[in-house]
DNA sequence: CAACAGTGCTAAGTCTACCAAGCATTCGCT
DNA sequence: AGCGAATGCTTGGTAGACTTAGCACTGTTG
Protein backbone atom coordinates (compact mmCIF):
# COMPACT_ATOMS: atom_id res chain seq x y z
CA UNK A 1 0.00 0.00 0.00
CA UNK A 2 3.02 2.37 -0.44
CA UNK A 3 2.08 3.73 -3.83
CA UNK A 4 -1.55 3.73 -4.29
CA UNK A 5 -0.30 6.22 -7.19
CA UNK A 6 1.60 4.04 -9.80
CA UNK A 7 -0.75 1.61 -9.61
CA UNK A 8 -1.67 2.51 -13.53
CA UNK A 9 0.82 0.21 -15.36
CA UNK A 10 -0.34 1.63 -18.49
CA UNK A 11 2.14 4.04 -19.42
CA UNK A 12 5.58 4.57 -17.12
CA UNK A 13 7.94 3.77 -20.22
CA UNK A 14 7.52 7.22 -21.05
CA UNK A 15 6.50 9.16 -18.63
CA UNK A 16 9.99 10.12 -16.90
CA UNK A 17 10.61 12.89 -18.43
CA UNK A 18 11.32 16.61 -18.20
CA UNK A 19 9.10 16.24 -15.21
CA UNK A 20 10.90 14.85 -12.63
CA UNK A 21 13.88 16.24 -14.00
CA UNK A 22 12.50 19.63 -12.63
CA UNK A 23 11.22 17.89 -9.24
CA UNK A 24 14.78 17.11 -8.97
CA UNK A 25 16.38 20.27 -9.83
CA UNK A 26 13.96 22.17 -6.96
CA UNK A 27 15.03 19.40 -4.56
CA UNK A 28 18.78 20.08 -5.22
CA UNK A 29 17.99 24.09 -5.59
CA UNK A 30 16.11 23.82 -1.87
CA UNK A 31 19.43 21.46 -0.46
CA UNK A 32 21.71 23.96 -1.80
CA UNK A 33 19.55 26.39 0.31
CA UNK A 34 19.59 24.34 3.22
CA UNK A 35 15.93 24.73 3.65
CA UNK A 36 13.82 21.66 4.75
CA UNK A 37 10.89 20.56 2.67
CA UNK A 38 9.10 22.72 5.41
CA UNK A 39 10.89 25.75 5.15
CA UNK A 40 10.72 26.12 1.59
CA UNK A 41 6.83 25.23 1.44
CA UNK A 42 6.41 27.78 4.07
CA UNK A 43 8.17 30.41 2.26
CA UNK A 44 6.51 29.49 -1.37
CA UNK A 45 2.97 29.45 0.19
CA UNK A 46 2.40 25.58 -0.70
CA UNK A 47 1.80 22.65 1.50
CA UNK A 48 4.42 20.30 2.18
CA UNK A 49 3.04 17.36 1.46
CA UNK A 50 2.46 19.30 -2.21
CA UNK A 51 5.63 19.97 -2.38
CA UNK A 52 7.29 16.70 -1.17
CA UNK A 53 5.11 15.23 -4.36
CA UNK A 54 6.18 17.84 -6.94
CA UNK A 55 9.80 17.13 -5.76
CA UNK A 56 9.51 13.28 -6.13
CA UNK A 57 7.86 14.33 -9.91
CA UNK A 58 4.43 13.55 -9.24
CA UNK A 59 2.43 16.44 -9.68
CA UNK A 60 3.91 18.98 -12.47
CA UNK A 61 2.96 22.68 -9.97
CA UNK A 62 1.36 25.83 -11.45
CA UNK A 63 3.18 28.77 -12.68
CA UNK A 64 1.83 30.27 -9.79
CA UNK A 65 3.85 27.61 -7.23
CA UNK A 66 6.62 27.81 -9.65
CA UNK A 67 6.46 31.92 -8.66
CA UNK A 68 6.76 30.95 -4.92
CA UNK A 69 9.53 29.02 -4.71
CA UNK A 70 11.70 30.56 -7.44
CA UNK A 71 11.42 33.85 -5.22
CA UNK A 72 11.61 31.97 -1.75
CA UNK A 73 14.71 30.11 -3.13
CA UNK A 74 15.94 33.23 -5.15
CA UNK A 75 15.87 32.41 -8.68
CA UNK A 76 14.45 33.68 -11.23
CA UNK A 77 11.33 32.95 -12.44
CA UNK A 78 12.62 32.44 -15.97
CA UNK A 79 15.15 30.24 -14.60
CA UNK A 80 12.64 27.50 -12.93
CA UNK A 81 9.99 28.01 -16.11
CA UNK A 82 12.55 27.40 -18.29
CA UNK A 83 13.12 24.12 -16.18
CA UNK A 84 9.39 23.43 -16.33
CA UNK A 85 9.84 23.53 -19.90
CA UNK A 86 7.22 26.64 -20.03
CA UNK A 87 8.95 28.87 -21.47
CA UNK A 88 11.18 27.89 -24.55
CA UNK A 89 14.93 27.39 -23.34
CA UNK A 90 16.46 31.11 -23.48
CA UNK A 91 18.93 31.39 -26.09
CA UNK A 92 22.09 31.94 -24.52
CA UNK A 93 21.89 33.21 -21.33
CA UNK A 94 21.14 32.22 -17.46
CA UNK A 95 19.36 35.11 -15.70
CA UNK A 96 21.20 35.26 -12.52
CA UNK A 97 20.16 37.58 -10.38
CA UNK A 98 22.68 37.21 -7.40
CA UNK A 99 26.06 35.32 -6.68
CA UNK A 100 23.85 32.68 -4.56
CA UNK A 101 22.11 32.02 -7.89
CA UNK A 102 25.24 32.34 -10.10
CA UNK A 103 26.79 29.75 -8.53
CA UNK A 104 24.11 27.24 -7.74
CA UNK A 105 23.54 27.56 -11.83
CA UNK A 106 26.61 27.05 -12.67
CA UNK A 107 26.73 23.44 -15.01
CA UNK A 108 30.52 22.78 -14.59
CA UNK A 109 30.66 22.49 -10.48
CA UNK A 110 29.37 19.67 -8.38
CA UNK A 111 27.08 19.80 -6.08
CA UNK A 112 30.01 19.59 -3.26
CA UNK A 113 31.56 22.39 -4.85
CA UNK A 114 28.36 24.42 -5.11
CA UNK A 115 28.01 23.96 -1.25
CA UNK A 116 31.58 25.10 -0.57
CA UNK A 117 31.65 28.00 -2.59
CA UNK A 118 28.23 29.49 -1.08
CA UNK A 119 29.64 28.98 2.46
CA UNK A 120 32.64 30.74 1.73
CA UNK A 121 30.30 33.49 0.03
CA UNK A 122 28.00 33.86 2.86
CA UNK A 123 31.39 33.44 5.28
CA UNK A 124 32.39 36.62 3.49
CA UNK A 125 28.74 38.27 3.85
CA UNK A 126 27.85 37.48 6.84
CA UNK A 127 25.41 34.60 6.11
CA UNK B 1 -31.39 37.69 -27.02
CA UNK B 2 -28.10 38.73 -28.97
CA UNK B 3 -26.27 39.36 -25.48
CA UNK B 4 -26.60 36.63 -23.22
CA UNK B 5 -23.79 37.74 -21.12
CA UNK B 6 -25.78 39.94 -19.25
CA UNK B 7 -27.40 37.73 -17.19
CA UNK B 8 -24.42 37.84 -14.63
CA UNK B 9 -26.31 38.73 -11.87
CA UNK B 10 -24.42 36.66 -8.93
CA UNK B 11 -21.56 38.76 -8.17
CA UNK B 12 -20.09 41.22 -10.19
CA UNK B 13 -19.15 43.74 -7.51
CA UNK B 14 -15.67 42.51 -6.89
CA UNK B 15 -14.86 39.64 -9.28
CA UNK B 16 -13.25 41.97 -12.13
CA UNK B 17 -9.40 41.99 -11.54
CA UNK B 18 -6.63 41.51 -13.70
CA UNK B 19 -8.24 37.94 -14.32
CA UNK B 20 -10.82 39.70 -16.76
CA UNK B 21 -7.82 42.17 -18.50
CA UNK B 22 -5.94 38.70 -19.23
CA UNK B 23 -9.18 37.31 -21.11
CA UNK B 24 -10.06 40.65 -22.56
CA UNK B 25 -6.69 40.95 -24.08
CA UNK B 26 -6.77 37.67 -25.57
CA UNK B 27 -10.01 37.99 -26.78
CA UNK B 28 -9.09 41.19 -28.62
CA UNK B 29 -5.48 39.79 -30.03
CA UNK B 30 -7.41 36.74 -31.16
CA UNK B 31 -10.00 39.29 -33.36
CA UNK B 32 -7.38 41.10 -34.48
CA UNK B 33 -5.68 38.09 -35.85
CA UNK B 34 -9.20 37.33 -37.61
CA UNK B 35 -9.62 34.34 -35.80
CA UNK B 36 -12.89 32.44 -34.32
CA UNK B 37 -13.13 30.98 -31.07
CA UNK B 38 -12.72 27.32 -32.82
CA UNK B 39 -10.36 28.62 -34.44
CA UNK B 40 -7.76 29.78 -32.33
CA UNK B 41 -8.90 26.79 -30.10
CA UNK B 42 -7.78 24.50 -32.20
CA UNK B 43 -4.46 25.87 -33.12
CA UNK B 44 -3.99 26.32 -29.05
CA UNK B 45 -5.12 22.36 -28.80
CA UNK B 46 -8.19 23.35 -26.10
CA UNK B 47 -11.71 23.09 -26.44
CA UNK B 48 -13.48 26.14 -27.66
CA UNK B 49 -16.35 26.30 -24.75
CA UNK B 50 -12.97 26.32 -22.25
CA UNK B 51 -11.60 29.40 -24.28
CA UNK B 52 -14.66 30.76 -24.77
CA UNK B 53 -14.71 30.82 -20.46
CA UNK B 54 -11.32 31.86 -20.24
CA UNK B 55 -11.83 34.94 -22.57
CA UNK B 56 -14.86 36.11 -20.21
CA UNK B 57 -12.69 35.54 -17.64
CA UNK B 58 -14.31 32.65 -15.99
CA UNK B 59 -11.02 30.60 -15.80
CA UNK B 60 -7.44 31.53 -15.68
CA UNK B 61 -5.53 29.50 -17.87
CA UNK B 62 -2.75 27.10 -16.96
CA UNK B 63 0.72 28.23 -18.00
CA UNK B 64 0.49 25.65 -20.36
CA UNK B 65 -2.87 26.72 -22.38
CA UNK B 66 -1.26 30.52 -22.70
CA UNK B 67 1.68 28.99 -24.58
CA UNK B 68 -0.66 27.03 -26.83
CA UNK B 69 -2.53 30.43 -27.17
CA UNK B 70 0.68 32.65 -27.79
CA UNK B 71 1.81 30.28 -30.26
CA UNK B 72 -1.29 30.12 -32.09
CA UNK B 73 -1.68 34.62 -31.91
CA UNK B 74 2.10 34.45 -33.25
CA UNK B 75 2.54 36.54 -29.96
CA UNK B 76 5.55 36.00 -27.34
CA UNK B 77 5.07 33.39 -24.35
CA UNK B 78 6.63 36.29 -22.15
CA UNK B 79 3.73 38.51 -23.14
CA UNK B 80 0.89 36.86 -22.24
CA UNK B 81 2.34 35.25 -19.02
CA UNK B 82 2.94 39.19 -18.02
CA UNK B 83 -0.56 39.79 -18.91
CA UNK B 84 -1.48 37.18 -16.81
CA UNK B 85 0.57 38.33 -13.86
CA UNK B 86 2.67 34.97 -14.29
CA UNK B 87 5.84 37.06 -15.22
CA UNK B 88 6.93 40.34 -13.42
CA UNK B 89 6.30 42.97 -15.59
CA UNK B 90 9.29 43.26 -17.58
CA UNK B 91 11.53 46.05 -16.73
CA UNK B 92 11.75 47.94 -20.07
CA UNK B 93 10.71 46.04 -22.81
CA UNK B 94 7.79 44.02 -24.85
CA UNK B 95 8.95 41.33 -26.95
CA UNK B 96 7.56 41.63 -30.47
CA UNK B 97 8.85 38.75 -32.44
CA UNK B 98 6.91 40.13 -35.48
CA UNK B 99 5.52 43.19 -37.32
CA UNK B 100 1.57 41.90 -36.19
CA UNK B 101 2.92 41.46 -32.82
CA UNK B 102 4.58 44.96 -32.36
CA UNK B 103 1.10 46.66 -34.23
CA UNK B 104 -0.62 44.92 -31.75
CA UNK B 105 0.91 45.22 -28.94
CA UNK B 106 1.20 49.25 -29.52
CA UNK B 107 -0.63 50.77 -26.71
CA UNK B 108 -1.43 54.01 -28.22
CA UNK B 109 -2.91 52.78 -31.14
CA UNK B 110 -6.92 51.62 -31.07
CA UNK B 111 -8.10 48.46 -31.84
CA UNK B 112 -9.34 50.12 -35.30
CA UNK B 113 -6.31 51.54 -35.96
CA UNK B 114 -4.28 47.98 -35.14
CA UNK B 115 -6.93 46.57 -37.96
CA UNK B 116 -6.05 48.91 -40.47
CA UNK B 117 -2.44 48.75 -40.05
CA UNK B 118 -2.77 44.90 -39.84
CA UNK B 119 -4.69 44.92 -43.05
CA UNK B 120 -2.16 47.21 -44.58
CA UNK B 121 0.77 44.74 -43.99
CA UNK B 122 -0.83 42.05 -45.18
CA UNK B 123 -1.58 43.82 -48.38
CA UNK B 124 1.92 44.44 -48.94
CA UNK B 125 3.25 40.88 -47.91
CA UNK B 126 0.53 38.94 -48.96
CA UNK B 127 -1.79 37.78 -46.90
C1' DC C 1 -39.16 28.85 -47.36
C1' DA C 2 -35.82 24.88 -45.76
C1' DA C 3 -31.21 23.16 -45.09
C1' DC C 4 -26.83 24.07 -43.80
C1' DA C 5 -22.52 25.82 -41.96
C1' DG C 6 -20.69 29.16 -38.90
C1' DT C 7 -20.59 31.74 -34.64
C1' DG C 8 -20.43 31.85 -29.20
C1' DC C 9 -22.43 29.78 -25.02
C1' DT C 10 -24.39 26.30 -21.38
C1' DA C 11 -24.39 21.96 -18.91
C1' DA C 12 -22.42 18.00 -16.90
C1' DG C 13 -18.70 15.34 -16.17
C1' DT C 14 -13.41 13.91 -15.55
C1' DC C 15 -8.92 14.73 -14.06
C1' DT C 16 -5.38 16.69 -11.26
C1' DA C 17 -3.25 20.44 -8.72
C1' DC C 18 -3.36 21.46 -4.14
C1' DC C 19 -4.56 21.23 1.13
C1' DA C 20 -5.28 19.50 6.18
C1' DA C 21 -4.50 15.76 9.13
C1' DG C 22 -1.72 12.33 10.61
C1' DC C 23 2.08 8.36 10.31
C1' DA C 24 7.09 6.87 10.65
C1' DT C 25 11.65 7.79 11.42
C1' DT C 26 15.61 10.17 13.25
C1' DC C 27 17.79 13.63 15.68
C1' DG C 28 19.11 16.04 20.03
C1' DC C 29 18.48 16.53 25.00
C1' DT C 30 18.09 15.59 30.07
C1' DA D 1 15.97 4.76 28.40
C1' DG D 2 12.30 8.20 26.84
C1' DC D 3 10.41 12.76 25.36
C1' DG D 4 10.03 16.49 22.04
C1' DA D 5 11.02 18.43 17.80
C1' DA D 6 12.38 18.08 13.26
C1' DT D 7 12.56 15.58 9.01
C1' DG D 8 9.96 13.51 4.72
C1' DC D 9 5.87 10.79 3.31
C1' DT D 10 0.77 8.76 2.90
C1' DT D 11 -4.10 9.31 2.95
C1' DG D 12 -8.54 11.44 1.88
C1' DG D 13 -10.77 15.26 0.26
C1' DT D 14 -11.94 19.91 -2.25
C1' DA D 15 -11.76 22.90 -6.04
C1' DG D 16 -10.98 24.37 -10.37
C1' DA D 17 -8.82 23.54 -14.98
C1' DC D 18 -10.38 21.28 -18.86
C1' DT D 19 -13.45 18.11 -22.11
C1' DT D 20 -17.39 16.10 -24.81
C1' DA D 21 -22.29 16.98 -25.99
C1' DG D 22 -25.52 19.85 -27.35
C1' DC D 23 -28.34 24.49 -27.43
C1' DA D 24 -29.56 29.20 -29.59
C1' DC D 25 -28.74 32.38 -33.00
C1' DT D 26 -27.06 34.41 -37.50
C1' DG D 27 -26.08 34.20 -41.84
C1' DT D 28 -25.58 32.03 -46.35
C1' DT D 29 -27.29 29.09 -50.36
C1' DG D 30 -30.63 26.32 -53.14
Amino acid sequence: MLDSRDMAGKKETSNRGPLDSLGAFIRSQRQLARLSLRQLADLAKVSNPYLSQVERGLYKPSAEVLKGIAEALHLSVETLYTQAGLLGAKAGRQHATSVDEAIRLDGRLTADQKETLIRVYRGFVGD
